[in-house]
DNA sequence: CGTTTTTTTGAGAGCGGTCAATGATGGTGG
DNA sequence: CCACCATCATTGACCGCTCTCAAAAAAACG
């Protein structure tokens, strides 16, 4: 009960709060908050999905699994990103926390109905939604046709971008999350990067911190 | 206008037509239908997105290609499926028809206006597009983690399951659009056709034309 | 029936994977 | 505070899958 009414708000804050998707990512929500720890599961893949979620602090990584155990990341989700829609449904991917991280959550029957209620509101979900199939998109390029050092170059200048922190980029997930997410081993991540050091296109501050060089995040795809 | 008017009625049996996603995918839509050659563009990359199209016979491909030509095929659309949502916004991705095809369409705002009246039709059109990204994850699995042998099942797979002809699968798409679509060449894509054929696990009754063993139909996934 | 395009097949090379060892890093308890 | 241990990252050697280049075979087309 005391959930519900805060989930409520937090519908409001998610819809009210903003009119267009750009103010939707960025505003922070009132309301129902989760804590994760990291490498928790926040949901799994088959389960019914009965929450939205949006991402208040840290980082989260949406997944499917293999039987064998290979696994491919499909996104990281940053403060501001909804993850976890799937109308009537069960979730296609999992969740899990690359950090701690806190998630503010709302029904999906309460996000339906203010949808009803509010044609702005319903606009914004199929915005949000329909921008979140053309990044799947632009990912599948990556994954499909581009190159190890191609991979990598792609995912730093995101990330830079992404964390707005200009040239020195702070990754909160493993080697191992970025190889999973470009399909490629940690020893090739591991590899490439060192790579990118010895010519002079990066530096690695440490593990977790990589400043990128202004040749590196110019638009130029000449990278070799 | 006279487009005007017949739009409209494609939005209304778009949207009445079916209460489902299911209904929506296989129902045969009434109003504004357009032809295509094979291989002609339907829309491109970059370009506004003015309409909402539906494949009513044919097929089609939507993919996006990088500067020195390199094409990754993101899905390709059979009769009953939608393609080209994308809410205030430009085109993501380019479409083509694969074979000669008839699509049905519907300016986004008219579908806009009409999901602002229906709340049934806003929350068909998230279904869908939820439903198309859980399909692009599913996508981004076989393009990070599978092998070309296991790419190419799968895709027979899909493809006998899409086109519900049991075990003769009749492919509308050449060697290329395969190959691009799964992330191989066209070279690796046809030498592991000729290995599934050698090993018993189909037949190349044509180019076109492929029967399906048992054993691959079935859902075990130790294929080597 | 000839021409063009598509598909198949072959030989060889290279990119990225696998296996293995070493080197950092970070958390924990003495 | 430091020693220890577990985890993560890097590096090296080698292999194999897929790509590239090339040619032949088959299919599609006019």
């Amino acid at each position: 009960m005391y959930i519900e009414r805060n989930m409520t708000a937090a519908t409001t804050g998610l819809l009210q709060g903003g009119r267009t998707v750009e103010i939707l990512q960025t505003v922070q929500l009132p309301g129902f908050v989760m804590s994760f720890t990291k490498d928790e599961e926040i949901f799994g893949e088959g389960e019914t999905a009965n929450f939205v979620y949006r991402v208040v602090s840290g980082s989260v990584r949406i997944y499917r699994i293999l039987e064998d155990g290979r696994r491919q990341i499909s996104s990281f989700c940053f403060p501001g990103d909804v993850f976890g829609l799937e109308l009537d449904a069960v979730h296609g991917a999992s969740a899990e926390a690359v950090t701690a991280c806190e998630v503010a959550l709302v029904t999906q029957n309460t996000l339906q109905r203010a949808a009803a209620c509010d044609r702005t509101a319903a606009s914004l979900l199929l915005r949000l939604t329909c921008r979140q199939l053309c990044e799947a998109r632009e990912h599948m390029v990556v994954l499909g046709r581009k190159t190890a050092m191609e991979r990598l170059v792609t995912f730093l200048r995101d990330m830079a971008v992404r964390s707005e922190c200009g040239c020195l980029v702070k990754l909160p997930m493993s080697r191992a999350d970025i190889a999973d997410f470009l399909g490629l081993t940690i020893e090739t991540v591991s590899r490439t990067l060192t790579q990118l050091e010895r010519t002079g296109q990066l530096t690695l501050e440490s593990t977790r911190e990589i400043r990128l060089s202004r040749s590196l995040l110019a638009d130029g795809e000449a990278v070799h």
